[in-house]
RNA sequence: GGGCGCUUAGCUCAGUUGGUUUAGAGCACCUCGUUUACACCGAGGGGGUCGGGGGUUCGAAUCCCUCAGCGCCCACCA
């Protein structure tokens, strides 16, 4: 067969993945097979293939394919996250460019625009995702806000409010004045700014005394409603119980002690002011103090700011320094430098506020996933290390605040009637109607009710993800989710094993008293060479298509998979892509050899390459038998580097350099067909990792039994073999390196013939054709030295090999040379030696140990006899 | 501030419950080679004493303590 000398990834891959498709081989259906299952960690549904995806789909496409040849009835289920803030915050963006403010259109006009979005940018990655070659089950294709996935969302709400998991709470949320909106945590920044630390005098009631405070926010004193001193504070503890004055506006407040101040800090008195301060919000509550409202939506001061109002916080700042300083009150100003928390978008300085959300009660639910991952080990995590993030969070849980103040996601299914809050819980308007008359002494009509205007946070979708995808939460009996649940493994990386890992353990355990899946492979964040996360912002992100184009799906893949061990950073540089194409290079040209080499029928297995082909397959199963123990520990990198190894220089270094035929010869039938075969082996071993180029030459091989693709065949079997086989070809292999060594040194041609002898040994020489083909010798058996005139020799084990000298030979130097082995191997002794005089490690140590210690006594014993000798007869 | 983790060849990393010679691999590097699969190649080679110090042990890269440096997560101290 005619294998074109170049490998065409472009024409191949297209080719290939059109076949697979065409033929339903990534296509599962509920079978009779043992399944398995992998959920993708959706990515945003406009988003755009990154490095990090590239690692993330790969490994996650590795497991899938290996499971597919395990003969499994494997099955990836794609999707799309419609990743709430990201999206809408784009969308914004968008309207706000066309001159539309999302505050002037209605809901649902926004919303429009929003899918008009999703639908011109959305699902790119998907199609991305075909060309790195996943093999996911694109018929299965899930989007978040699909109907029945949006359903599903709802329904659990349900479900969880019904079991009084979800209440509706006050909780401190970061404020953006400028966009008038609440920004999520992650969306702050702290940034270390300038700014001053005032000391304020607060008179105490019915007594001549004051106390001193120490504050960043004096516009913050008409919120007050406590002084705190720390209760072990000698200072201070007359005061407790009794009331201060507040400045200014002279409200009497108590003075509380906690243990919360610290005594060190400024004044160890501590002004508190709930409405305004995540940590006097709760001083607040465990204290029931009052909580005062001082701030406008825009942070401007309300009527609670007496003659301040209606001015900006930083204004009243300065003005308000002036009016405590001339009233005496301001005892002092120092320079101080804090943490102040900006807005990502707006930059401008984040006002906590209190505000009203939705909360899901963590404290009984997590209980199973600290059990079946901590205790019982049902859901393993790959590295292990991720296990102690995983517990301190999940031990120190807070009640998940669920609800966003957005658009775009799954509208909370909250209906408000009447007054003071009330609400029915209900998957539509007509349902929260029937429910609420039901019930209701009055008749209740369509404009009485007012859904919540909030959405969920995206990951109260995603935590459902591996249950609703399979409909598990409308239909808990159905076939699917009967058949697919749980699944087996989850790739995804560390920084979201809050947000989505532990989450859908809670929920697996929740919603079916089951975990979602057995194990989690942490990736690593891909980073460029000087070790910088890859962003858009630094523009060291390399174009993951252009990767593909450039060097083959195939080399990129192996490229990533070469140092990405579970939970390391994974440093990418594009010599890593030229180092698999190498390797696809490389295979391809192996094929392109064998393919190339004549059959002789008539010729009969010569005894090289029955010795080749019999320690090939020795080693091609000692190597499986490790690529499979590695990939049950996911230790995918590893599997690729023997997987690499085996083929780089076992298959094609030595196999081929032993099999192939001589200039002009043909090669037997039998050596042909048995090459074949292992060829194919390694192929299968190969295919999770190089998908196409596998596929290719797997048809093009001269096979005449291959008639389905390679895809869908089984994983080679690990079959016993002879670790005596493995061990000896690595003898023999040292001896064909020797003798070139030899050449090199001698400056011999690896043409010409050699003689080479070997003193007789009790243990025979193994492999002799193999060492006399490789290293072209044309004589090679016992003798002994004496029977020639000067010999070079070297040990190897328990052989010492000698090729007889006839000219050019430089007595000293060979001298030299071997005094320098004995000197080292005298030493060793010694050492050996010592320690075996050492009574403690003979008493203490175990008997093998002390057996190998002594067998190296022997050993070495032997070889300085040997050397002493040569240097004896040299000289 | 709290928690977790890391430090082994120039680089990236292995090193499984402490014990087979003088600690491994890939890449990079150096030398030689235009051999009829592959220069996206072949053959050969150099390079680390395992961050520093201390301890446990017959024996430590591996266990413990300590110091130093680095990274990540969480909180965000008036």
């Amino acid at each position: 067969m005619q294998v074109p000398p170049k490998y065409n990834h472009i024409d191949t891959e297209k080719k290939w993945y059109s076949f697979w498709m065409e033929n339903n081989l990534f296509k599962s259906l509920p079978n009779e097979k043992e399944p398995f299952t992998i959920v993708i960690p959706p990515p945003n549904v406009t988003g755009l293939l990154h490095m990090g995806h590239m690692l993330n789909n790969t490994l996650q496409d590795i497991l899938v394919r290996r499971a597919r040849m395990l003969g499994k009835n494997a099955c990836w289920v794609p999707g799309t996250d419609h990743a709430s803030i990201a999206t809408e915050a784009k969308v914004v963006e968008n309207l706000k460019q066309k001159g539309i403010n999302k505050s002037d259109i209605s809901r649902d006009e926004f919303l429009k625009h929003a899918w008009d979005w999703t639908e011109k940018y959305g699902g790119g990655i998907l199609e991305q995702l075909k060309k790195l070659g996943c093999s996911c089950d694109w018929d299965r294709t899930k989007f978040t806000l699909d109907d029945d996935m949006y359903e599903s969302v709802i329904e659990a709400f349900e479900k969880l409010h019904d079991k009084d998991l979800i209440y509706r709470g006050f909780r401190m949320i970061n404020w953006d004045p400028e966009a008038k909106t609440t920004v999520s945590d992650e969306e702050v920044n702290y940034i270390e700014e300038d700014s001053s630390l005032f000391y304020l005098k607060y008179l105490i009631e019915n007594s001549n005394n004051e106390l001193e405070i120490a504050t960043t926010r004096p516009e913050t004193i008409f919120g007050d409603t406590a002084l705190c001193v720390n209760p072990k504070d000698e200072r201070y503890k007359q005061f407790i119980g009794k009331y201060a004055i507040v400045p200014i506006c002279g409200r009497k407040i108590p003075i509380i002690a906690d243990s919360y101040v610290d005594l060190e800090f400024g004044t160890g008195c501590l002004k508190v002011t709930p409405a305004h301060d995540i940590n006097d919000y709760n001083l607040g509550i465990k204290h029931n103090l009052d909580s005062i409202d001082i701030f406008n939506e825009n942070a401007t001061l309300n009527i609670n700011g007496l003659h301040y109002e209606g001015k900006d916080r930083f204004v009243v700042r300065k003005e308000i320094e002036v009016e405590l300083k001339s009233n005496n009150l301001l005892v002092r100003k120092e320079n101080y430098i804090h943490n102040v928390g900006r807005s990502e978008r707006t930059n401008s300085v984040v006002e906590p506020r209190l505000s009203k959300q939705w909360f899901l009660k963590m404290d009984d639910i997590t209980k199973p996933a600290i059990e079946n991952v901590l205790e019982n080990e049902n859901v393993k995590f790959f590295p292990s290390k991720f296990k102690s993030t995983y517990k301190y969070w999940l031990e120190n849980i807070k009640d998940w605040n669920i609800s966003r103040q957005l658009s775009w996601g799954h509208q909370i299914p909250v209906f408000y009637y009447g007054h003071d809050g009330d609400y029915i819980v209900a998957k539509n308007k007509t349902e929260a109607l029937t429910k609420l008359n039901a019930k209701s002494k009055i008749l209740y009509t369509e404009d009485d009710l007012n859904q919540d205007n909030d959405v969920l946070d995206t990951w109260f979708s995603s935590w459902l993800w591996p249950i609703s995808v399979f409909d598990g939460i409308r239909n808990p009996d159905n076939k699917e989710i009967n058949y697919y649940y749980p699944t087996q493994d989850l790739v995804t990386g560390p920084d979201i094993i809050f947000f989505w890992v532990a989450r859908m353990i809670i929920s697996g355990y929740e919603f079916r008293d089951e975990k979602p899946f057995s194990n989690v492979y942490f990736t690593g964040i891909v980073r460029d060479k000087l070790r910088r996360k890859m962003s858009k912002q630094l523009g060291n992100s390399p174009d993951a298509i252009k990767l593909i184009e450039e060097y083959g799906a195939d080399s990129v893949r192996v490229g990533l998979m070469l140092s990405s061990a579970a939970g390391n950073d994974l440093l990418f540089d594009e010599s890593l892509c030229q180092q698999g194409k190498n390797f696809t290079n490389k295979l391809w040209n192996a094929s392109r050899l064998v393919n190339g080499w004549e059959i002789d029928v008539n010729k009969s297995q010569p005894k090289v390459n029955q010795l080749g082909l019999e320690w090939y397959n020795d080693k091609f199963n000692y190597t499986l038998e490790l690529i499979n123990k590695n990939f049950d520990n996911y230790r995918i990198s590893d599997v690729l580097m023997s997987s690499y190894k085996l083929i780089w220089d076992d298959f094609c270094s030595w196999l081929l350099e032993i099999i192939k035929p001589d200039y002009g010869e043909k090669i037997d039938l039998k050596s042909k067909n048995e090459l074949i075969i292992l060829f194919e082996k390694n192929l299968k071993v190969l295919h999770p990792f190089m998908p196409f180029l596998t596929e290719e030459i797997f048809h093009n091989l001269p096979d005449v039994n291959v008639t389905s693709p390679l895809t869908t065949s089984s994983w080679p079997k690990l079959e016993n073999y002879n670790q005596n086989t493995v061990d000896n070809f690595e003898i023999t292999k040292e001896i064909i390196s020797q003798i070139r060594n030899y050449r090199k040194e001698k400056n011999i041609s690896f043409k010409t013939s050699l003689d080479l002898y070997y003193l007789p040994n009790k243990s025979s020489l193994k492999n002799i054709e193999i060492i006399q083909k490789i290293a072209t010798i044309n004589n090679l058996e016992e003798s002994m030295k004496n029977n020639f005139a000067m010999v070079n020799s070297f040990l190897i084990k328990n052989f010492e090999f000698f090729i007889p000298l006839e000219e050019g030979f430089d007595k000293d130097a060979e001298i030299e040379k071997l005094k320098k082995e004995l000197d080292y191997n005298e030493r060793f002794l010694k050492s050996v030696q010592n320690k075996l005089k050492n009574k403690d490690f003979v008493n203490n140590a175990p008997d093998n140990i002390v057996d190998t210690e002594k067998q190296k006594i022997i050993d070495t014993d032997l070889k300085i006899k040997s050397l002493m000798k040569s240097i004896n007869d040299l000289s």
